[in-house]
DNA sequence: TAGGCCATCTGGTCCT
DNA sequence: AGGACCAGATGGCCTA
């Protein structure tokens, strides 16, 4: 499998310019797995016949109503319906795919916006989060002793004003310094 | 080699 | 019916 970069701006463009499988065409199944070969259908699957029964009245004492000409759904051979049934888990897994990187790429944007860490130490996910919680909670400290307000919980460290003027913010065991132009 | 991180697939559940 | 969201399973890659 090829792992994507995640990285700014060219996963920007390609986001953009929508790159990303733009269907169900490269959809793989995990060990050439063949559900041609399923006898049996997940209870999600019902037939037509189940579904007329279900559908024109439901308990066998109540009488029939008069069948509409159009059915409600189409009937299908198990055939159909193994094809079906494919066709939706590989669009659904396409959307799913699309729905991840969407939050790897709500999470890269994140990275950008937190204090700069050396490039070899990209932060995981989990750190990223944690980290940003911190961060937040230690800027709001920072807002708010300049306020003049008070308050602790126990959690991310207030800000402690520098020499020149720049802010020292304790974020977990990290210390960010915010300067007087608001970078870090 | 073990363990961490990650991408992907999958089935279930809820909602429209 | 179909989409969004979620959590578990699986396998690949990387590093200590």
């Amino acid at each position: 499998m090829e792992r994507m970069g995640t990285d700014g701006d060219a996963w920007d463009a390609a986001w953009d310019r929508s790159l990303w499988i733009g269907g169900c065409g490269g959809a793989v199944y995990r060990d050439g797995e063949d559900l041609g070969e399923m006898t049996s259908l997940p209870p999600s699957i019902t037939t037509t016949d189940s579904c007329s029964s279900a559908g024109d009245g439901g308990s066998p004492d109540i009488p029939r109503r008069k069948r509409s000409s159009k059915p409600r759904t189409r009937a299908r051979s198990p055939t159909q319906l193994v094809r079906l049934r494919r066709l939706r888990r590989a669009k659904a897994n396409d959307r799913e795919r699309n729905r991840m990187h969407m939050l790897n790429h709500a999470l890269e944007k994140l990275r950008t916006v937190l204090p700069a860490f050396p490039e070899e130490t990209r932060l995981t996910k989990i750190e990223t989060l944690r980290f940003a919680n911190s961060y937040i909670v230690a800027l709001a400290r920072t807002l708010e002793s300049a306020g003049g307000g008070g308050g602790d919980d126990g959690g991310a460290g207030g800000g402690v004003r520098d020499a020149d003027g720049s802010v020292l913010l304790a974020v977990g065991n990290v210390t960010v310094r915010l300067g007087r132009d608001g970078n870090t």
